[in-house]
RNA sequence: GGAGGGGUACCAAAGCGGUCAAAUGGGGCGGGCUGUAAACCCGUUGACUUCGGUCUUCGAAGGUUCGAAUCCUUCCCCCUCCA
C-alpha cells in the first residue's frame, strides 16, 4: 500500500475511499494534489476541523499538494449535511473577513515554504458567482438525478424527520461537486478529502468528473471522531476550542489536551500529533498524565510553537501545584480603585461572564480562593495587605482558573 | 384555504387560577474522592440584595381577577391531517 494511505489508516484517519487500490497506485506513480474545503461561518476554525487540518499535513509529509477550498461561495448557501436546521446566512463581508483569517489560522499549520508542496488557497466563490444557471442546469444538471439527491443522508434525514430543507440548500451538494470538476480542471486536483458526513458531496464530485471529463478522480474520507465521553469533540458547554489565540488562550488550548480523557490519549496522539508510531508506541507505555502532558505540548507545538507551549506548562505546573504563590500566571490588570472593594467586585471584573449572584453561590460553596486560602464571607474585602511580596494577588476560581492580579 | 395539536428556564419535559422563580431528567457550575482523568457522592443552576427580602420571567401584546405559566381576545411562529 501506499505509503500516505498507510499513514492515513494507521493514525486512525481513514474511514472510507471511493477506490483505495487505484488510489493508492496513483499516489505512488506521481505527486498529486488533493483538495479539503473549509466551512467559513466563524471567523475561526476549532478543534472539530483539526482532523482535516492534519490531513493536509500527511498529504505535504508525503510529498503531495494540497489544496485549500475557503468556500466563500457555498458558505454563502450552507451545507445541509448533519445538521437539522437551515443556519443563518452570513454577510458577505463577514464571510470574506473569516476566509482571511481561517487562511492565516492553516498557514501556521502547514509548510509553505517549500515549492513543491505548498498549499494552494482558493476560494470557489470565484468560479461559482458568475455561474450562469441555465448553462449550469444544462451543463451540470443533468448529470445529476433527484432520485439519487433524494437518496443522500444530507438530505434524506432532514425529510424523513420531516425538517424542511430549503432548494438553495439542496443545490449545496451540486456546488460542491462542481467545485471538485472545476479544481480537477485548473489545478489538475485528483483527490477530495473530507469528514465521513462529506461522503455524499464528494462522490458526487467523483462521479461529476467521471461523466463530464471521463477523467478518473478520488474520494478519501475520514472517521468521525467519537470521544469516550460520547461527546462531540471540539465543542464544550463553554464554548468551541478556538485555534486562535485571541479566541482561546494558548494555555486554555494546552488545558484542553491535558484534560483528554484517559480513553482517548492514545489515539488523540496519533491523529493529532506529529510523533512517529513507534514514538508513540513507546510514549504509551509512560504513566497517563505524562502521556496527557507530551499530548498537550506536542498538540499547542503545533499551533502556536514550541516556547508557548512550554510557558503553557510551567503555568500549568504552577497552577496546580496547590500550594504556589501564582508567580507564572499571567497577569491581570486592575485599576487600583478595585482595590479596596469587595470581592465580588474584584471577581466580577476578571469573569465579566459571571453574575454576582453566580460569584455569591461560588463563594458559598468553597469556590473561590484568595492567595490559596479560601473566602468564606461574601462582603470578603480586598486590601493592599493582601498583594504579596512581589506586589500582586493570586486569585482562584474554581480549581482549574488562577489568575495573577496587579495593579 | 379548512380542521386539529403545540410554543415553559441552557436543552428535554411537567404544571393548566393562589402553596410557582416554576416538578423531573440531561447538561453546566462548585465541592468531595482522585491523577488537572473516568466513575461515583453532595450542593447549586433568573437578577439584585444591607440575607429581612426586592425586582423581572412561562411565544408577543392587551384583558378578566384581590391574584394568571394557568382563563378570555388579537397577533406571530412550529407541527399534523384535509384541500
Amino acid at each position: 500500500m501506499n505509503e500516505f494511505l498507510k499513514e492515513f489508516k494507521d493514525r486512525g484517519y481513514f474511514y472510507q475511499c471511493t477506490d483505495e487500490k487505484a488510489l493508492s497506485k496513483k499516489l505512488n506513480e506521481e505527486s498529486i494534489k488533493g483538495y479539503i474545503g473549509f466551512d467559513c461561518t466563524a471567523q475561526s476554525l476549532h478543534v472539530g476541523s483539526l482532523l482535516q487540518i492534519m490531513c493536509l499535513r500527511l498529504m505535504q509529509k508525503h510529498g503531495h499538494k494540497p489544496i485549500v477550498l475557503l468556500g466563500g461561495g457555498t458558505t454563502r448557501i450552507g451545507d445541509p449535511s448533519g445538521k437539522d436546521k437551515t443556519r443563518k446566512i452570513l454577510e458577505e463581508n463577514e464571510i470574506e473577513k473569516n476566509i482571511k483569517s481561517i487562511e492565516k489560522i492553516l498557514k501556521k499549520f502547514l509548510e509553505i515554504e517549500d515549492e513543491k508542496v505548498a498549499p494552494v488557497f482558493v476560494n470557489n466563490y470565484s468560479w461559482l458567482k458568475n455561474l450562469n444557471y441555465i448553462s449550469f442546469l444544462r451543463d451540470i444538471g443533468k448529470h445529476f438525478t433527484i432520485n439519487k439527491m433524494l437518496s443522500f443522508d444530507s438530505v434524506k434525514l432532514r425529510l424523513e424527520r420531516e425538517q424542511s430543507l430549503s432548494y438553495m440548500e439542496f443545490n449545496y451538494m451540486i456546488l460542491q461537486a462542481y467545485d471538485f470538476l472545476e479544481l480537477n480542471k485548473t489545478e489538475n486536483c485528483l483527490l477530495q478529502i473530507g469528514g465521513s458526513d462529506q461522503w455524499g458531496n464528494i462522490v458526487n464530485g467523483v462521479e461529476l468528473i467521471k461523466r463530464y471529463s471521463s477523467k478518473e478522480v478520488y474520494g478519501l474520507t475520514t472517521e468521525l471522531i467519537t470521544l469516550a465521553s460520547g461527546t462531540k469533540m471540539g465543542k464544550t458547554e463553554s464554548g468551541a476550542i478556538w485555534l486562535d489565540k485571541k479566541l482561546f488562550s494558548v494555555f486554555d488550548y494546552w488545558q484542553f489536551w491535558r484534560n483528554t480523557d484517559d480513553r482517548d490519549v492514545l489515539k488523540f496522539l496519533k491523529m493529532f500529533t506529529d510523533l512517529n508510531l513507534s514514538e508513540i508506541e513507546i510514549i504509551s507505555k509512560q504513566d497517563i498524565n505524562q502521556q496527557k502532558i507530551i499530548l498537550a505540548n506536542e498538540a499547542t507545538s503545533m499551533l502556536y510553537g514550541a516556547k508557548e507551549a512550554k510557558e503553557a506548562e510551567t503555568i500549568a505546573k504552577n497552577s496546580f501545584s496547590g500550594d504556589s504563590s501564582g508567580e507564572n500566571l499571567p497577569e491581570i490588570k486592575i485599576e487600583k480603585t478595585n482595590i479596596d472593594k469587595d470581592i465580588i467586585n474584584l471577581v466580577s471584573i476578571i469573569e465579566k461572564n459571571l453574575s454576582k449572584s453566580e460569584i455569591r453561590r461560588l463563594i458559598r460553596s468553597n469556590g473561590i480562593k484568595i492567595n490559596n486560602k479560601t473566602i468564606v464571607e461574601e462582603n470578603f474585602k480586598i486590601s493592599k495587605d493582601l498583594l504579596n511580596k512581589s506586589n500582586f494577588i493570586k486569585l482562584s476560581i474554581g480549581k482549574k482558573k488562577h489568575f495573577k492580579i496587579v495593579t
